[in-house]
RNA sequence: GGGGCCGUAGCUCAAUUGGCUAGAGCAUCGGACUGUCGAUCCGAAGGUUGAGGGUUCGAGUCCCUUCGGCCUCGCCA
């Protein structure tokens, strides 16, 4: 077999005389009868290889037989390419290499897809042949600059002293938070371990046991259905510290990200970051991770809109809901009165908004008037107002929504973003980094009548406020912090709590009683009773921050083998029935094994 | 569990109100061609219109069921 000497991306026109050998995959050929040309492709570039047939008619004769995606290795003398044949497109165009000798390693069927135009190709179609779509440029990239990340990752926290360690991929079910894989056990019959949601305790353990500074790359499982940015199976990067508070946790990570971002994209973020409490979020742009990229906060109006005649905003606000909304600058051109009243109404109703008022906003005589649906209830004043709490200008387009406060955020947050992506307010390639931090530490469920952590149940509150544990629990603010890049969270994390009397404390407001805490953490709360060492951390989501730096919306394309929005991997067609050998080692019986049982043999049958 | 979009040749797409033998480009196969790089030129082959049922003289098109993909609400401590 030739042995290549060198790859597809390297050679230049300093190299030219050399005699080289290449090896990879056969991206295009051109057969002019007498030359031949060949793109040959690898992870590394594409070089052309050229064939006369009056110098080598071995190599020739073969290489016209050759197809798109064969795999061959070549061995010629690197030539330059003579005046105006150069090819501008590829880093190699200047030079060619001019075979001497060909080998087939392999021919390839005719691939189910072209690779060069594979971005319009049908994704099912891509991920059922993964090995040719990764074969693109693209996909290579993506998979490159994963572990450009990850290497910079273990850099950084090597340098500081942080030591990787694996936790359990086996692990105990927590019926809290998402919904858990649960892996069947063969020597404990009818017991079920379940795949990691995240390595919470574990981490949390080890700053117990001493270890002082943990990180991980690791993979975490949440069976819930996926998104667009969401995989059942998705990697975090789980960070754990000791004898550190928010900021000290906060600056080690906008550091790392810092780096990151410098070293894939060369874009110098500014470290420290901008913060902001969640209460600013929420109340300025309906989320606790706003885009930062555009600024259309929302605000609201309720004081003035109370004054007014109509019933749909006096009424809420009487039974303590808010009008809230926003201020489109120069969208009374942008959307016609059709635009606002389905297409725009019809997105809000998607996130559970009732309706959506509008007025465009004109100027007469100085004044400012309001033009449509909303103009007719209120009267000159309170409309001066509105447009200065607006600071609106002539041809603005006023959006409002009359709700609890929940509620109409829930609809404005995503508005906002549609409306900043249709007009585009924002430069695509920014990328504006914010710290959320001062959550509340619980949140009430109504329908449970209790307290939800807003975090997970093993964060801490500030100081001050753990008097608050008693009278005012849902006034208690947590030591939590999410970093967040144009709207998407990245990450989160919080100062724990370490002291076994708040975690119980906090686990009564969560109506986890005690016997609860104890089958379910039982071996955590022993733990913090033996010296747990005041602990933070983190975790921040890597696939998503592989998105943001190679600028897809798709999760799909930033894994090597990712699964449907079904859960199937279409590659190997995961998961799939298994043999009754292998469920009954298991002691385990399917539902549909046992209707089968329960169901009278073939008399039924005709 | 709910809502939306989609499925036609290997791939990307087209096909007027339901109306001729379902077309085109690329890929494939055969031929021509010594400087191409989306090579070019000539020719050929390629279809259970995702599947099943229905309406109709006639269905890619309309209706029902079903499978699959994507987006989304719920869900994701």
């Amino acid at each position: 077999m030739l042995k290549r000497t060198h790859n597809c991306g390297q050679l230049r026109l300093k190299d030219v005389g050399k005699k080289v050998t290449l090896a990879g995959w056969v991206h295009s050929y051109r057969d002019h009868g007498g030359l031949v040309f060949i793109d040959l492709r690898d992870k590394e570039g594409l070089t052309q290889l050229v064939f006369n047939p009056e110098k080598q008619p071995e190599a020739h004769k073969s290489a016209r037989t050759a197809r798109c995606e064969w795999v061959i290795a070549a061995k010629g003398v690197v030539q330059p390419r003579s005046e105006g044949m150069a090819n501008p497109k590829l880093p190699t165009g200047q030079i060619e290499v001019a075979v001497q000798q060909l080998e087939v390693l392999n021919i390839s069927k005719t691939p189910p897809f072209e690779i060069g135009e594979a971005d319009k190709i049908n994704e099912e179609l891509r991920l059922a042949n993964r090995y040719i779509d990764l074969r693109r440029h693209k996909m290579q990239e993506n998979l490159r600059i994963r572990h450009r990340v990850t290497k910079v990752v273990r850099d950084h926290f090597d340098r500081l002293g942080f030591l990787e360690i694996e936790t359990p991929m086996l692990a105990k079910s927590t019926p809290e938070g998402a919904r858990d894989f649960l892996v069947p056990s063969r020597l404990h019959k009818n017991c079920f371990y379940a795949l990691p949601q995240s390595p919470q305790l574990f981490k949390q353990i080890l700053m117990v046991s001493g270890v002082d500074k943990y990180f991980q790359i690791v993979r975490c499982f949440r069976d819930e259905d996926p998104r667009a940015d969401r995989q059942a199976e998705f990697t975090q990067i789980d960070v754990e510290m000791s004898f550190v508070d928010s900021n000290d946790v906060i600056g080690v990570h906008e550091n790392l990200l810092a780096k990151i971002w410098n070293k894939i994209l060369g874009v110098d973020v500014k470290a420290p970051m901008r913060r902001m409490t969640y209460k600013e979020a929420m109340d300025n742009y309906g989320t606790d991770r706003p885009d930062l990229r555009f600024d259309m906060k929302l605000k609201d109006i309720s004081d003035i809109a109370k004054m007014s005649t109509f019933e749909v905003f006096t009424k809420a606000i009487e039974a303590g809901g808010v009008v809230k909304g926003l201020c489109v600058a120069g969208g009374s051109e942008k959307y016609t009165r059709s635009d606002i009243e389905k297409t725009l109404t019809e997105f809000v109703k998607d996130y559970g908004a009732k309706g959506l008022m509008w007025a465009k906003v004109k100027k007469e005589n100085d004044k400012f008037v309001l033009v449509g649906g909303l103009a007719k209830f209120f009267g000159d004043e309170q409309i001066q107002q509105i447009a200065k709490r607006f600071s609106s200008k002539e041809g603005d387009l006023l959006l409002l929504i009359a709700d609890g406060e929940k509620n109409a955020n829930k609809a404005l947050a995503p508005l906002r973003c549609k409306l900043a992506k249709d007009l585009k307010l924002y430069d695509e390639k920014a990328f504006e980094f914010v710290w959320i931090v001062e959550f509340p530490l619980l949140e009430w469920n109504e329908d449970q009548k209790r307290y939800d952590s807003l975090h997970h149940p093993f964060t801490s509150p500030v100081p001050e406020d753990l008097e608050k544990l008693e009278s005012d629990p849902v006034n208690i603010r947590s030591q939590a912090y999410d970093i967040v890049v144009n709207g998407a969270e990245i990450g989160g994390g919080s100062i724990r709590i370490h002291k076994p009397k708040v975690q119980q404390k906090v686990f009564e407001l969560l109506k986890i009683s005690r016997k609860q805490a104890q089958q379910r953490f039982g071996f955590f709360l022993r733990a913090l009773e033996y010296g747990a060492p005041p602990h933070g951390g983190i975790a921040l989501g890597l696939d998503r921050i592989i998105m943001l730096l190679t600028g897809t919306e798709n999760i799909r394309d930033v894994i090597a083998f990712p699964k449907t929005q079904r859960g199937q991997c279409l590659l190997t067609d995961a998961p799939s029935e298994v043999d009754q050998r292998q469920l009954d080692e298991l002691n385990l019986r399917t539902q549909r094994h046992s209707h089968a049982v329960e169901q009278p043999p073939e008399e039924q049958k005709q």
